[in-house]
DNA sequence: TTGATATTTGCATTCGAATGCAAAAATGCT
DNA sequence: AGCATTTTTGCATTCGAATGCAAATATCAA
């Protein structure tokens, strides 16, 4: 007796002789057998590009529209090592300015045909959690927008897996990166501040860790020393609506003389200053005290801010972001790139004439 | 010659006597070598509550830290055919409540041990597209706070996909629903207006085709008639800020008579709502204007404009909503359920006693 | 110590699609 | 028609972890 035949396992052919699916999804063998071609001719259906003869093709896709078959995207993703997720990580604090980015990017990743895999991270000690998850689902890329360490991102590398970073890079490591430059703005600004007659300033920054915040607090003192400006008070936030609120009070409390205009690092903390100086303080706001902030979002343009602010061009640097993924993808060799976007000044209505 | 072996096909161990992993990502294979073991012990050692011996795991675990190695959660997937991946399907338009809701089912479904797949949708079709995405990427379950059809559901339903809607859910099919009921609501925040002398309102609504918007207009409309109000206009907006403010627009043009209240149907457009009455028409709210809406998203509590609104607790909602999810995951035999939270009213500074 | 259980381990197979290779079919050329 | 070349198709294997089953080992009782 044919004993090697006997012992061969069976082909995935023969054990589909049962029903012609019931409840299971149905797998590109029970196409083939519907269609009564091989599973090889179904896989290359669906892969573009594939040699297949246009004959092949609808008989295939005909039995594949009766079954509702759809490629399994997890099988495919072990055989080809391409699971076409990436990580996206953002802060999940109430600073708006991430949805929008998340979206931005979410679309833009859709377009390239990969799926984002969200992840909030409030910390470096969460990041470490994610990379693993993350590592575990196989995704093709992270793009990050939040905490990430050096130490972190040397893992990732590490394990080849491409990392773009949003609006943060390491300075002293070769990375992906895009990000928003807005120091022409800042001078432009400040200049404007000057020709306004102010002269003293308050800072709201974010943690020292940060690096937005201590880019953004350098090119401002930069500028405003520039400008002969006096630095009446500098205080630190932590990016949200809240932190911006109370910042302003420690501003008044602290300050031995009171400013006449306050710089903070973005649209959040610059809203909570505005309604604290306005509800609770009772400064007018230009005319008592003028505003200034960064990122642009959508809020800080609502009537009730009209923030005068340096937006950040989220929707051309997520589409930047997720061309970079995808080519770093594709050749991971390449060097890496730094795709630097100038800032816009959006004039507002939150900037006047300093007072007295 | 026993040729029945040598036909056999090479076992993964044989070929893997290659280097020790380069380049390459560690598999579960190359762990069980290191440590001197099966695959399967490894793939035992990473399965929680698996016959494993204390020596085993630890011996297994030494060798899978020093091989960075995580288990192939694609690889587990395709066997367990469990990808642990929900898909959450949000509108990515700027309506802030959206966010919210992502980012605190993302942080539940974090603790299920599951992952969300982002999917933005604004339109039915939209929804087309996501869910033969979804589909492919064999997700667990869905779970919708945004577009889909009755025929899309039952498409869903058909291939066995776990849904729980947010928020929104069709009457004449069963389905798993969490949802917020704020009719005592709106009825205790209208009674209150009637005392406070209000009597002709308007009121902002969002598409007919939307569920959200029917069922608060329905509320709205049987309880300020019950309470005799005349309703001098009904605009439809979309959710956004910007509808917000030519609604308002809208009302001041066409009513007959002034309103003394808008109603609005969402934080989003009350906010346009009340700095259109403010910036530009010059009304003060709440005294030229009152202004009531839903959701009670943190902005709507930023000094400048702290709405009157009805909050739903999004987080408890989230919360049950990942629970349904997991528990029809396990069981999707299961009836159906809804749940069904109250609403709670923020008092809010946006209504005061009706002007002239 | 022996035998009977209980526990641990390994073997072999499975999930579903992709792909290198060879066989088969179609096409072109004389 | 006959042969060479190109295109299409199918076979068999692969990706990495999970798991039923049987074999091996450990544990316990007498």
């Amino acid at each position: 007796m044919a004993n090697s035949q006997q012992k061969k396992k069976p082909s995935k052919s023969d054990q589909n002789v049962v029903p012609l699916i019931k409840g299971r999804r149905a797998t590109s063998y029970d196409v083939a057998r519907l269609a009564g071609v091989s599973q090889s001719a179904v896989s290359r259906c669906f892969k573009p590009g594939s040699s297949i003869s246009g004959k092949m093709r609808e008989r295939v896709m005909k039995a594949a529209k009766e079954l509702e078959y759809q490629p399994n995207a997890i099988a495919r993703g072990l055989i080809t090592q391409r699971s076409n997720l990436v990580a996206v990580l953002v802060s999940g604090r109430l600073n708006l300015y991430y949805p929008e980015v998340l979206f931005k990017i979410t679309e833009e990743l859709a377009k390239a045909g990969l799926q984002a895999l969200l992840f909030t991270v409030e910390s470096e000690e969460d990041a470490e959690s994610v990379i693993e998850q993350a590592w575990q689902y196989q995704v093709d890329a992270v793009i990050s927008a939040s905490h990430m360490s050096q130490a972190q991102y040397k893992v990732l590398e590490k394990r080849q897996i491409p990392v773009v970073f949003f609006n943060r890079y390491f300075s002293d490591h070769p990375n992906t990166v895009v990000y928003c430059d807005p120091s022409e703005q800042v001078h432009e600004v400040v200049k404007q501040l000057k020709t306004l007659g102010h002269q003293k300033a308050a800072l709201i920054t974010g943690p020292e860790d940060n690096m937005v915040s201590r880019e953004r607090s350098r090119m401002l003192t930069q500028s405003l020393e520039e400008f002969g400006f006096e630095i009446v008070h500098e205080v630190r936030g932590d990016f949200t609506y809240e932190s911006g609120t109370s910042a302003l009070q420690d501003i008044k409390q602290s300050s031995s003389a009171r400013p006449t205009v306050v710089m903070c690092i973005n649209d959040m903390m610059a809203m909570g200053c505005m309604d604290e100086a306005r509800s609770v303080l009772g400064w007018s706001v230009p005319e008592d005290l003028s505003i200034v902030s960064f990122d642009g979002i959508g809020m800080s343009q609502f009537a009730s801010y009209e923030l005068t602010t340096i937006r950040q061009p989220i929707g051309r640097m997520s589409e930047a972001a997720v061309r970079m993924i995808t080519e770093r993808v594709e050749r991971p060799e390449q060097s890496h790139e730094k795709r630097v976007f100038e800032g816009a000044v959006i004039p507002g209505g939150s900037i006047a004439r300093a007072s007295s």
